[in-house]
DNA sequence: TTGTGATGTGTCAGAGACTGACATAAGTTG
DNA sequence: CAACTTATGTCAGTCTCTGACACATCACAA
């Protein structure tokens, strides 16, 4: 393995104060009012070493997200084979959720800071999703590999998590009432999960047949 | 009504030469390596003015786009009442694009180079859909006016138009083949729709029970 | 036709997000 | 401690985009 080193140490600390300082500064003077100069100026460093940690200022704010997504796709290789692609996909978000929910109370509160920004800058939300493409098209190409099609040629993988990414989505952006716990992020986006799973027939992500 | 005057004649045509000129050295030199003020000189026009026009180089460049979602829109508010959300939706999908396929040469010629530059350079495409998402709360909100049903506590008119242009940018981005003609495009796009519209129960879109 | 107001355009200065190049400082390894 | 690797700061510069002002062009009415 690789020992975590005093530099790797340091690093990680910058970076997490990083993403502190300028979720503060987004979510108290607003995302587009907040220069990445003063973010850099928060945590005493250049603004060219900020940029040596985020290559933009959008993945500074939108870094939890990311990391979510890392984690959905990590928990998607480990689900057991014989599931089908849909199953296999939704329980791969509840893992991510549930690593959510046993992190330390700061993580938790940095992911619902970061959602609390998102709320705020409906903008933001398509940049989100917009960075969101490439993780769809790797989760696209493991669930072509688990069932054995060319995912070049096969619109159905991309089509199957496209379905599931949205539907997550818009169970996040649509709050009820307003929410502070992570419990109620997961609650609605069960709910709108639980919609979609109604609505499709028993057996439509079976790719068995080759279109 | 409003006489269309010589002024404004002339803006309409500086608007396309600059839309013009953009997808002429976007598709040459690429999307990044064009500047705007190189867009602006091929069109003898200040770089200044050209900001007048188009509030940023994204929307200079997907005006097509944008101007596609307007229309499906339109097309949506002239559906028949009695249709259900998603025929309606997908009816209107379908009138834009023949609206595409009965313009001039030129206007089709417009929109596959809009394509194929969407091709080229996958961020775009995850720009384009995070503009995307202000035309779909628009779209919603019409689904919601029709049935009757709330679209801030009501999450399913979202639902089914995030599923549909979810659906529609699938197809748009997969091509098995190489296409150049309007014509493969709206093959491919029906093609998932198809399969869509096959993997949902029916009657899932009706919003009679009240959630 | 000419004067008057509205509207489009060019020029300029400047903010803000980023990048490459280089020198310096700090951690790592033997 | 010395040599190597890697992180950081500084600086100059590009590119997108904005506000302010002056000037030109068009519209309209007397």
């Amino acid at each position: 393995m690789h020992q975590p080193g005093l530099r790797e140490l340091k690093k990680e600390r910058t970076r997490l104060a990083l993403v502190d300082a300028g979720l503060d500064l987004f979510l108290s003077q607003g995302y587009e009012a907040t220069t990445v100069d003063q973010i850099a100026a928060a945590v005493d460093v250049s603004p060219r070493t900020l940029f040596r940690y985020f290559p933009t200022k959008e993945d500074l704010a939108l870094h939890y997200v990311f990391a979510s997504e890392q984690a959905i796709l990590a928990a998607l290789a480990a689900q057991p084979a014989d599931e089908s692609p849909f199953s296999a996909l939704r329980s791969a978000y509840r893992c991510m959720l549930q690593a959510v929910e046993d992190s330390t109370p700061e993580e938790i509160q940095r992911f619902m800071r970061t959602r609390t920004l998102l709320d705020a800058n409906p903008t933001l939300i398509g940049r989100a999703t917009a960075r969101t493409h490439d993780s769809e098209r790797r989760m696209a190409a493991e669930i072509a590999r688990r069932v054995g099609v060319d995912p070049e040629h096969d619109f159905r993988p991309m089509l199957i998590v496209g379905l599931l990414t949205t539907t997550v989505r818009i169970g996040f952006e649509c709050h009820p009432g307003k929410l502070q716990n992570s419990k109620d992020l997961v609650t609605t986006a069960e709910a709108v999960l639980d919609f979609l799973e109604r609505s499709l027939r028993p057996g439509w992500d079976d790719l068995g047949t080759p279109l």
